[in-house]
DNA sequence: CGGTTCATTTAAAACGTTATAAATAGGCTC
DNA sequence: GAGCCTATTTATAACGTTTTAAATGAACCG
């Protein structure tokens, strides 16, 4: 057998650094491009010759060099994430990243988390990246109806999934949450409990879970005839002051809501503390019914009803969505619908 | 003057696809090598020549390709941030990733966020990074006095800051912030407010800040001859729930503590909740001063005091101390300690 | 045994950049 | 005008990988 390395003795060897292919082939007296063969499992290297070339391998610790790889076939094995500061807040990232990399376990894929600063549209931090191959793939929410980063990404056919659906006419692959249910069975509980007046605090209207929200909130109220309100001056991602400041304002004036969807935990601890500067109790003189997506909330204000966002199965998602995107299988199977899941207690 | 091309026909013109020092080079009519000299400013490049490269380098709209200028230097032009999932609460990494960008503008360095899932230390990481030559320089914080990152880089020479020291002899770059003074004025003012009895919730004990936190705690007590309890139970990393249920716990007890030093704004929250079990209101029966690295808390809880740590500044001071040790600038200057800024309300 | 297959291995070129060493050409001196 | 600086530019060789095309040799066929 080919159990000691056959003449390899006259070969330039690499001066002592990390190991190379160079290194590998040396070792083994195969050739440098057997070797790469080998380790990429191509069909035509001997199953014998596979064997031997991975076990030296893994011997001295070879791991390819990926700006070489990077340089020769053009792919960056890096897909990108595009962060804004509200999201960090809370975990969001964390408990999407948490997901993204179980999906990326046993792929050669590395993510890189690119934060969103200055600027608030990322689409330049997109252009960049796709101008510059910086990455395979790109990862990115906040999606708008018209979101101009979407049409960037189809019109450059660049692989991409978002959190959240647009409106434009080319499918395209997405993760979103059934926001719609989530706002409509969040109402239909307050109302449940006996709430007259519910309202909604929603994320910024540009955004087009924003639409979703609001819809599953009239749906309800217009249901159960109820008042409603819907305030305009503040929306989830308004710093919590303003929000917690007009909760209190609103709550000082005639005909106040007596109950509160949060698009946010954020948003339902201001509301909590403005309701708080009139002697108002959560629970007593209203209630809040808020999307959950961290333990802070709910530990924090057990009396809080919450509906769970999971948010590290939505990372799952989108990084299984996005590999089958990069490999470029059919659009089928790449829009996937979250469903929220209700678990109020027995009134 | 060279304003015309030289005789740049019979070049091997690039199909078409991104443009590269060779298309510059065709472009000019210089060779690739004095593109490349100059548009790195080389000195034995005649000005002229730098001029008409750099413009039409802007012109169409050159940028050098990252994976190549790696692959023949070894440098990777990326500088990487190792986040703990407890950090992301609440936008430490956001803060600190701020500050540090602001410091890398106008270098070639990219900040990559390296998220730690899994394992509760990040040494694997640090392994992986150094040894796969994945970024020129490391940021990273929860120090340990005998943090083994610390010492797996030292031992390899590997550019890195951490946040927070260590007690290692060999001296080595960190920013820190001033916990001792934190926590000595955080339990001076409780008393100073008429608390009888202050504690304090530390990190957990294996991070070196947590004795730098004790230490200021016991001194301000002592100095002040009050009681005092240390909680061996609970640590600022424990999940929301376990504070929250101790303090209730606690409360519910004789002798209970009337006074709380938080190491974190999360810890604050929950001690309020479980203080609020007994009917206890804080500024009435008890008063708290926590570390504020956010807006979270004192715009929920206006009433708790809080000393600001500023995480922007931390970042930007890493990044520039981190340059200088890339730069192989002797080590003075590489140690820095933010001090505290005490801002409390006139009693 | 020459020719044709097939399975396996190999040499050489390329990706875009930088580093090394060499070439070119003015401008001097003598 | 030969000789020698100096300033500027250039050709060539890497860096470690993958890709393309070619080589090797064993087996098989007529």
């Amino acid at each position: 057998m080919v159990d000691t390395p056959k003449s390899a003795a006259a070969e330039t060897r690499p001066k002592s650094g990390k190991p190379t292919l160079r290194t590998l082939a040396d070792l083994t007296g195969f050739a440098v491009t057997t070797v790469s063969r080998a380790l990429s499992n191509a069909p035509q290297i001997s199953a014998e010759t596979r064997r031997r070339v991975h076990e030296v391998a893994a011997e001295i610790g070879y791991l390819p060099d990926r700006a070489a790889q990077r340089l020769k076939t053009g792919r960056t094995n890096v897909i990108s994430v595009l962060l804004d500061p509200h999201e960090e807040i809370l975990g969001y990232g964390t408990s999407l990243m948490l997901g993204l990399a179980k999906a990326l376990t046993d792929t050669p894929y590395h993510i890189i988390v690119t934060p969103n600063f200055m600027n608030d549209s990322n689409l330049d931090a997109v252009r960049h990246i796709v101008r510059n191959s910086m990455a395979d793939g790109l990862i990115f929410s906040r999606t708008e109806p018209f979101d101009p980063r979407v049409r960037f990404l189809l019109e450059n056919d660049f692989p991409f999934v978002c959190h959240g659906r647009t409106e434009l006419s080319t499918p395209h692959p997405y993760v979103d949450y059934d926001n719609f249910s989530f706002a409509y069975e969040a109402a239909k509980r307050l109302i449940t409990r006996g709430r007259r007046k519910p309202t909604i605090i929603l994320p910024p209207k540009r955004m087009t879970f924003s639409q979703h929200l609001m819809h599953g909130f009239m749906t309800a109220v217009r249901e159960a005839g109820v008042a409603y309100e819907i305030p305009e001056e503040i929306h989830l991602d308004s710093p919590i002051d303003h929000i917690r400041d007009f909760i209190s304002r609103r709550a000082g004036q005639p005909d106040a809501p007596d109950g509160f969807v949060c698009g946010g935990e954020v948003s339902a601890l201001a509301t909590i503390t403005g309701m708080s500067d009139h002697g108002l109790a959560l629970g007593v003189e209203y209630d809040i019914v808020a999307k959950q997506t961290s333990k802070l909330l709910v530990n924090i204000q057990p009396k809080v009803e919450t509906i769970y966002e999971d948010l590290t199965d939505t990372g799952e998602q989108m990084g299984r969505v996005l590999m089958a995107r990069i490999a470029g299988t059919n659009t089928a199977d790449m829009q996937v619908m979250l469903k929220p899941t209700i678990n109020f207690p027995a009134t």
